[in-house]
DNA sequence: CCATGAACCTGGTCGC
DNA sequence: TGCGACCAGGTTCATG
């Protein structure tokens, strides 16, 4: 489910309540949900361990303590949360105990998601390119980066090893906003449209993050809390409806694996 | 190098 | 009410 406006929402929520916090335990109950398989190394290194920071690179989220990293992914239905009560439900996949007695919970119905448990970010810093929001991500980096490839736009955004934070919901918009058909060749979008990409990448990323990210089903985060940013969408699920700018039907179609939406009339070639 | 489809999982919705 | 088919904010792997 999440891309980065709702991995941020989570950070945001979590930095607060976790910061500074002393780890006591963890605590399994879906086995996989540890990448990183060490889980035994886990359970011996984890106590006293003080939560110094928390933070996010494309869709991860970074938690980071004085000793390891805890970085966990989301994947479609992850919902990570802090506690002050070790509630039952059959979803909890794994939870962190802290000395107060309050918990760092997580969720996840398809479980997708998952943490590693490492001493360093080497492991995303290869998977990843650069991030939605970083600055160095500019007109003419994208320029340059969009021209040596041959490859269709969808399925470049879609790519996290090229911009990390994208994700299906975001790049239907984003595109229709550049007024880029998903299908177009990276090489051949016109520089007035590169524009326009770079400059709405950041305006909607803020934007949702601004109002929580988007929820469509499962998007939860705090205490049971949904991001309002569906209410904004122009594309996203809105296939059979009225464009927003022409009135022309909005169409769907299956681009790079992905449901994607987009109008015909006002995204070209 | 690139596109596609399957796999990893569970649950909700729609049509019959 | 029941059942099957299809769909879902992601990533990774195999195949052509």
């Amino acid at each position: 489910m999440p891309e980065l406006p709702e991995v941020q929402t989570v950070v945001n929520t979590l930095e607060p309540q976790i910061k500074n916090k002393k780890l006591l335990s963890y605590t399994t109950l879906w086995k996989r949900v540890n990448y990183s398989k060490n889980s035994s190394l886990l359970n011996a290194t984890i106590k006293n361990q003080a939560i110094n920071s928390i933070s996010r690179k494309g869709k991860y989220i970074i938690i980071k303590t004085n000793k390891y990293f805890i970085i966990f992914h989301l994947r479609m239905t992850g919902y990570l949360y802090y506690s002050k009560k070790l509630i039952k439900n059959k979803y909890i996949r794994c939870y962190f105990s802290f000395t107060d007695s309050t918990y760092l919970i997580y969720e996840d119905i398809r479980k997708f998601g998952g943490f590693y448990y490492l001493k360093d970010l080497t492991i995303i810093d290869d998977k990843l390119g650069i991030d939605a929001l970083d600055d160095s991500l500019t007109y003419s980096w994208l320029k340059t980066n969009l021209k040596n490839k041959k490859r269709q736009i969808k399925g470049l955004l879609l790519d996290q090893s090229f911009i990390a934070g994208l994700g299906n919901i975001y790049i239907d918009e984003v595109l229709w906003l550049s007024q880029i058909h998903p299908l177009t060749i990276s090489n051949k979008i016109k520089l007035k449209n590169i524009k326009l990409l770079t400059e709405n990448i950041k305006s909607v990323l803020y934007k949702s993050i601004k109002h929580h990210g988007t929820t469509i089903i499962n998007f939860k985060f705090d205490n049971m809390r949904t991001g309002e940013y569906r209410n904004k969408l122009n594309v996203y699920g809105r296939n059979g409806k009225e464009c927003n700018y022409c009135k022309n039907i909005i169409d769907k179609a299956v681009i790079s694996g992905r449901g994607t939406y987009y109008c015909k009339t006002c995204q070209h070639y």
